[in-house]
DNA sequence: GAAATATTGCTCCATATGGAACTATATATT
DNA sequence: AATATATAGTTCCATATGGAGCAATATTTC
């Protein structure tokens, strides 16, 4: 019985524990939430498709709509302007994006996601709705649809709070 | 009229119109969240108190605990023992904890918070509980007793979905 | 008791990232 | 038209962070 009063020990001294204690619970279970499940999808992408996470800002960018350019996605994203600009060049180099110049402002550069990086993209996506899948197994359909109300108030209000 | 069109592309164009456009709209805002509300949290923090985010962990842990060693930290935490080391020693520097060996194994020390170290914690959980609030502005009582309700069944079941 | 193994905490190194400054181009002012 | 200012995108640099491996100590095995 030595075992189970060290699994105890282990299981009361949690991180989730430490969070009950603070005086801002939903703040920080959205960070602990972070923390436990987009950091190790980002480190699996980064293993498995060699993306980090600004190159992946950028794809998802490109794959809502076309003829960006990289100051269009920094002002979307809050992004300062070098790590967009590091990101379109390494998935420029990478194959998965084009770019023109654009006729009108030469200083600009007209950015499309290309069909490889559409595929790494959906690919990606489909490895992150599966990761959410999994997550949300405890919780009832209805229960569900409540959070992303509740959690889409919160994001679309964010000019309010910040 | 040409400003009011010129809004409206990029009032459509921002980041939480992407995200509704995603396969993981729960994970996906929890990110949202983290990166606007958290983020400029911790770099206030940096600003104002010279503290990082792993020094902001071993300073709840201690706060929550006493007489942890790092390598109970890092269980906690899930954090490298390297960055715990940094945070302990940058910690004992600034005079915010305490430090004695472990009688029993001489390769512990024994790190307890100090006064000036938990005015510190203090202040900075007042500072995040009072961003917290100002986030869930637009949500009533009964909602914010239903989403922390929610964000906690997924924080908990934690072990079986990652 | 000696040797093998495990563990604690640290240092070295590689890399992701943001701030600031820079170059090239475009726009505004006179 | 000439000059001043603004903007797009890049590079330089400083730093936060994690992986791997290390030294010191503790534990286990024989």
């Amino acid at each position: 019985m030595e075992q189970s009063i060290f699994l105890n020990y282990h299981q009361i001294m949690k991180l989730i524990d430490i969070l009950d204690a603070t005086p801002f619970p939903i703040g920080y279970r959205i960070a602990f939430l972070t923390n436990f499940w987009r950091e190790p999808l980002l480190r699996k992408m980064e293993r498995e498709t060699g993306l980090i996470r600004p190159e992946l800002t950028v794809l998802m960018c490109m794959s809502f709509k076309r003829d960006l350019n990289a100051r269009d996605i920094c002002e979307i994203t809050e992004q300062p302007s070098n790590t967009v600009s590091r990101a379109v060049s390494s998935l420029g180099q990478k194959g998965f994006l084009t770019k023109q110049k654009d006729t009108v402002d030469t200083r600009r550069q007209v950015l499309n996601i290309t069909s490889k990086g559409q595929d790494v993209h959906d690919q990606i996506m489909a490895s992150f709705a599966n990761a959410e899948a999994e997550m949300l197994g405890t919780l009832s359909d209805q229960e569900r649809e409540t959070l992303t109300g509740l959690l889409d108030k919160l994001a679309r209000s964010v000019d309010d709070w910040r």
